[in-house]
RNA sequence: GAGGGCGUAGCUCAGUUAGGUAGAGCAACGGACUUUUAAUCCGUAGGUCCAGGGUUCGAUCCCCUGCGCCCUCACCA
């Protein structure tokens, strides 16, 4: 039995485009011009041959003439079809043309007597028959199941998709090219490792066969990023990904991107400077504006933004103070919380945070001041020991970036590791390679983990995870 | 993992008020049309109504189970 199901008519089209000679999945059509530089520069190229290549996205057949609409990734426009331009046999493979089918087409650019610009063709190729039917021409592909299994579909159907993707595109490289400016250099360290550490959650796990060991995906590239600082290596970042075996949600998926920074000899307040700044460089420069636009709120990125202290914002939310863990708890029950009697006050404090807080800070704010109990590789503050030298970074709601002064102390660091691990075997197992390359004398640091996925979303005004990765994680269906 | 919603033609959706084996638009197919643009006009065809079971004379509709997706919550970033 086949695995796709052509349909029928096309198959027919597909037989006689052979017959005439004409191979369906035609070779190279070199030399095009990006169909918005054909419609942008139109003054300048008009009455001139030009060619460009793309998808039919609409037919208009009028018998001895046919109007096609022709879009590329830059955009779209009409070609038109002539039986004396184009000689009996042309248009006859003409015919044979679907919507959907992939064209490349040479001719004089001009404007129809309705004033649409328009390539008059001259000659053509055929460079791939669609077998299958595009979605219909005007709600296109709607369905969100249909748009996340089929995203080659979604793409070419809904240009508000492939902008979204082309713009995390630009984003992403605009990220690279202001670190390198500032003297960052991007490395890369392992995605798979023996001891899964940097973050406190449930990994994947795998297994290698010639060294029959187990290894873990990794949940961070953290631990790793800072033996570069030991190894002298003052600027690093790494853009990558990171999974993470946890629950899905319009905001987490299981491999999401991280951009994580380390800046020797920086602390968490230059580490705020530099998320104000390129993050702001973003909005401007690759959106075009330092006001965005998310749901019904707008965001301003111009900096410098507030900073708000954690406790400040529970006193002011919920009427919780630092230090009153009997509200924290009874707080924590109301909140259907589990572990409301036995987990630490400040980890509870910090959920209590998450879900009452969080979704009011549309930011960009950086919240300041947690607790180091839950900050176990933040560098305390010398002048309040119980609070870390953190920030975490709020927009649209969501956590975007926390951050930390380094803890560069290794045997504070061992301390705090040794009090994360309770029955918890999992999630928290040591790394003492780490540690050991931490005694050899890591620098102080600013670090900083810039959750690339919701960074987009902000950016973009996508209110799910998935539409800004291209293919987020479903349950398989055949 | 828990609760709620959804699943009907290739696509977008109606619908069966109260159970009697389904409809539109677009797409497709045949025909007319050499400047249309959601082209138009005439005609045709197209469905395991998510899957399995139950109730019933009869189920796409009611009930149960399963599968998938969406939303909210939980875990987490």
């Amino acid at each position: 039995m086949a695995l796709i199901e052509p349909e029928d008519a096309r198959l027919a089209k597909l037989e006689e485009l052979r017959r005439l000679g004409v191979d369906p999945y035609g070779g190279p059509f070199p030399g095009t011009n990006p169909i918005r530089e054909l419609v942008q520069q139109f003054d300048s190229l008009e009455g001139s041959s030009v060619r460009a290549a793309g998808r039919i996205a609409n037919q208009r057949d009028m018998g001895r003439a046919a109007f096609m609409d022709i879009k590329d990734w830059t955009g779209v426009i009409q070609a038109f079809f002539q039986l004396n331009r184009l000689g009996e046999e042309p248009f006859q493979i003409q015919k044979q043309l679907d919507a959907g089918d992939l064209v490349g087409v040479e001719g004089n650019l001009v404007k129809t007597r309705t004033g649409e610009k328009t390539i008059f063709v001259e000659r053509f190729r055929v460079l791939a028959k669609a077998l299958l039917r595009p979605p219909e021409k005007w709600h296109g592909l709607r369905d969100r199941e249909k748009r996340y299994r089929r995203r080659a579909v979604d793409l070419f159907t809904n240009e508000e998709v492939m902008d979204c993707f082309l713009t995390r595109s630009q984003i992403i490289r605009a990220i690279r090219d202001y670190l390198q400016e500032r003297g960052f250099i991007e490395v890369e360290t392992p995605m798979m490792q023996s001891v899964p550490g940097g973050a406190a959650a449930r990994p994947f796990r795998t297994h290698h066969n010639a060294l029959d060991i187990d290894l873990y995906l990794r949940i961070a590239p953290e631990l790793h990023l800072k033996r570069l600082l030991v190894g002298g290596m003052q600027r690093v970042f790494e853009v990558n990904r990171n999974f993470r075996n946890e629950g899905v949600s319009t905001r987490h998926n299981p491999e999401f991107t991280m951009l994580e920074i380390y800046e020797a000899y920086g602390d968490y307040t230059s580490m705020m400077q530099l998320a104000e700044g390129l993050i702001s460089h973003l909005a401007q420069d690759v959106r075009g504006s330092s006001a965005l636009p998310f749901g019904e709120a707008m965001i301003d990125y111009c900096p410098p933004w507030p900073r708000r202290a954690f406790w400040d914002l529970l006193d002011e939310r919920l009427g919780l103070q630092r230090g009153d863990e009997k509200r924290i708890r009874q707080l924590a029950e109301q909140s259907e919380m589990e572990g409301a009697a036995s987990e630490p006050a400040d980890l509870l404090a910090f959920r209590l945070f998450e879900k009452h807080v969080e979704d009011s800070l549309m930011g960009p704010v950086f919240v300041v001041d947690y607790p180091k109990s839950i900050s176990p590789l933040a560098k305390a503050k010398a002048e309040d020991p119980d609070l870390a030298e953190r920030f975490d970074l709020y927009i649209a709601g969501m956590e975007i970036a926390p951050a930390y002064s380094e803890l560069n102390d290794p045997q504070e660091q061992e301390r705090r590791f040794l009090d994360q691990v309770g029955a918890e075997d999992e999630r928290q197992k040591l790394d003492t390679d780490f540690l050991r390359a931490m005694a050899y004398g890591m620098p102080p640091a600013g670090g900083m983990g810039v959750g690339i996925d919701r960074l987009v979303m902000a950016l973009t005004d996508q209110d799910s995870i998935r539409d800004v990765i291209l293919f987020p994680l479903l349950r398989p269906t055949d």
